[in-house]
DNA sequence: AGTTATCAGCTTGTCTGAGGAGTTGGTTTC
DNA sequence: GAAACCAACTCCTCAGACAAGCTGATAACT
């Protein structure tokens, strides 16, 4: 048998495909550690730390003296997998949807302070965009798209847009690795555009520019 | 002292807090299990059981023989929890971006099978919006959304709105008991139009009118 | 009888000590 | 200079002990 993950990760599985099985009812108690320990031939700890990661899924609950309980049939979301196993076209073109509208919105309720967030991180991504590595210029372009999604003032995309990021980054760093000449490093005006048509409250513009450059961003991976 | 947490997971917050105050920065390895207990005044298995948590959330990560190093710099939030508190204005916002998106690729990707969707769809919306209940009425009303979001055929996109859907739907349903008149069940023409465009290939008119109808429904919320 | 107190026996929570297994970086050797 | 080696470090797993908390049954009381 080989282990490729160690063992309280796979009775995790375990144990979340008992769940998912339908073996304990919605807020049923499970058998307690010492008697899973003996189920899966491991030593109580190991079964412990199983039940802690699926708590921390959101899967079960444990209540000292009470026992661990089931409060979820399934891992919530999964998100992060969702994203995973998605073409990064699709992804990309989920990012466009949120991003666009954010700069619309953005356009009518960006503060002082969103306007400040603007000049900092665009100078930073000039900087990155000269001679730093490739993970330093990802990170700076994205904390300006991140600065955009701020300015919008709407807590559902921002959360959105931090599910994708990771995805994003991922793709974005492969695509570098491919892309000796770093053509894209060289598009900072549209980022400026879109920064200047935010302060200018047209949500329109914003709107169209955003697009108009996240559109290329597909393009150029596809 | 209350402890109404069990010492492990009074950890693993610390953990969270201290890992998005930016001390340890992303991928980089955090102190050794039995550093990490000595400086939170915790037994080592006790710090183990915080870092399976923060694992289970996709936080944190360890490698035997390597480390435990930082894959995030917060925890992904449960979708629902997220979508339950925010307000209803920011989620409508949000399926705004989504299905407007969604109508202008839906414009050029269509099939016949998706148009026969939605000829189904608008049927079965037309009859709900006459004498049904409820909750039949809003099911037929997000039937249709639903056609327009798979004729997209992104399954970022369609995964996305099917998250929104548990709170569009109770927002809807709350938003229907204060309305006797029943006056949005009128809006059957703005549903044919959105149809018509995409049937049409016509991206910036599906876009434009899906952009009216789904500001129409927030405005009437907030 | 009905209510309250108590308690025994479960449960999870925490700590410690001992090895096993894997990684890493420096040293030695060729 | 490159490959083999090795020691020190890391996490992984187990076992045992005791603390802390819950639950249901029994006993005591009103």
């Amino acid at each position: 048998m080989i282990r490729r993950h160690p063992l309280a990760e796979q009775a995790a599985e375990e144990l979340l495909r008992r769940i998912g099985s339908g073996e304990w009812a919605l807020g049923q108690k499970l058998p307690g550690e010492t008697t899973l320990a003996a189920q899966l031939g491991v030593g109580r700890s190991t079964i412990r730390e199983a039940v802690r990661e699926l708590a921390g899924r959101r899967v079960l609950e444990s209540r000292q003296g009470a026992g661990v309980f089931v409060i979820a049939h399934q891992a919530s979301e999964d998100w992060d997998k969702v994203l995973r196993r998605a073409d990064i076209t699709d992804v990309l073109e989920g990012r466009l949807a949120i991003e666009t509208e954010a700069a619309r919105l953005a356009a009518s309720r960006r503060t002082p302070a969103d306007l400040k967030a603007f000049r900092y991180t665009l100078a930073d991504r000039k900087r990155a965009s000269e001679n730093s590595p490739d993970d330093w210029y990802v990170e700076a372009d994205l904390a300006f798209h991140r600065a955009v999604i701020t300015a919008a003032h709407n807590a559902v995309l921002t959360e959105l847009f931090d599910t994708f990021v990771p995805r994003i980054r991922r793709a974005m760093i492969d695509m570098l690795r491919l892309d000796e000449q770093h053509r894209h490093r060289h598009d900072q005006a549209a980022h400026v555009a879109i920064a200047d048509a935010i302060r200018d409250r047209d949500p329109d513009l914003a709107a169209a520019r955003s697009r108009e450059h996240l559109s290329a961003v597909r393009s150029s991976v596809s």
